[in-house]
DNA sequence: GATGCGTGGGA
DNA sequence: TTCCCAAGCAT
């Protein structure tokens, strides 16, 4: 198991992106926004917006001052603009908490809105250098092939998957955050899901899965296709992206190409309800003020 | 523990 | 074209 670190740690040292928060200059903060932004996102569209962001609002007490509807709109397309929210009542946390710095305590980020296991552990790890247990997608499908043997891991996070990723974390906070963060990045670029680059692996010659023989993935049966077409994600996205653009209160007249009118108010009733859509007196909805 | 929650690009 | 899926979280 040793090996296996120390080789994944090694390439990342060669290998590693050159991404804007991993930069020198980088601040906890940033490597917070980073995270909260990469949740479900790739880096490729993540980069142009974080920097943008970090420009404009580049402390927590900057977002914590933000109006809400620049918030949602400097979002843009990155998805799932309910993190956009909880972003900035993380940095409205983070002043009232913690005098406007980012705590390093893993508790402490576990409490903050929109930080769960995963970015908390990110957090401690790539913003103050510590040891943490940092178990995202990439890790869990670099530890499936290269220790378990399987193709891909079981479609949910399990305690066995836990309990080996904390055996694989070094003891020293280096070495840990290191582990961490070249264990994510094989998994970005080589241990992929559809088509992984085995050739360029820095540990195929130990890799269980391939040893195997790359046995297929137990679990396909089991990993539902996630429709998309007729859905209301796909309703309340088109709705989000008609306000975000609009210059004031949009007529529910003009949102009506959106969806058929029964699942178009369900709809707007569960933005007005998430904190992302308000109505004005005419009954107009608009981005919340 | 299962669901709901956006979006766009690559195979 | 269709399908898969990308640094999860909250409920």
């Amino acid at each position: 198991m040793d090996a296996l670190v120390e080789r994944v740690t090694a390439w990342f040292a060669d290998a590693a992106r050159d991404l804007p928060w991993r930069a020198p200059d980088r601040t906890p903060w940033g490597v917070l926004v980073s995270e909260v932004m990469l949740q479900q996102t790739p880096v490729v569209r993540v980069e142009p917006v974080w920097r943008e962001w970090m420009g404009r609002w580049p402390s927590p007490a900057d977002l914590a001052a933000a109006p809400t509807p620049e918030v949602l709109r400097a979002w843009g397309r990155l998805g799932y603009p309910r993190r956009a929210l909880r972003l900035a009542d993380c940095a409205r946390a983070i002043v009232e908490r913690h005098g406007g710095a980012v705590p390093s305590d893993e508790e402490a980020l576990r409490a903050l809105p929109g930080v769960g296991e995963y970015t908390a552990a990110a957090v401690r790890a790539f913003a103050f250098g510590r040891r943490a247990v940092v178990v995202d997608t990439n890790v869990r499908r670099v530890q499936a092939r290269t220790v378990t043997g399987d193709a891909l891991p079981a479609p949910s996070y399990t305690a066995a998957e836990r309990r080996l990723a904390t055996s694989l974390v070094p003891d020293g906070d280096t070495d840990a955050a290191a582990w961490a963060a070249a264990s994510m990045e094989l998994g970005a670029v080589v241990c992929t899901a559809r088509v992984p680059r085995c050739d360029a692996c820095p540990v195929r010659d130990l890799c269980a899965w391939r040893l195997a023989g790359f046995p297929p993935d137990e679990h396909a049966h089991r990993r539902r296709t996630q429709s998309w077409d007729g859905t209301d994600r796909q309703v309340r996205g088109r709705v989000m992206a008609t306000l975000r653009g609009a210059d004031g209160p949009v007529p529910r007249a003009l949102l009506t190409d959106a969806g058929p009118e029964a699942q178009l108010d369900r709809c707007l009733a569960g933005l007005v309800e998430d904190g992302l859509a308000e109505t004005d007196d005419a009954g107009r909805f608009m981005l919340p003020v």
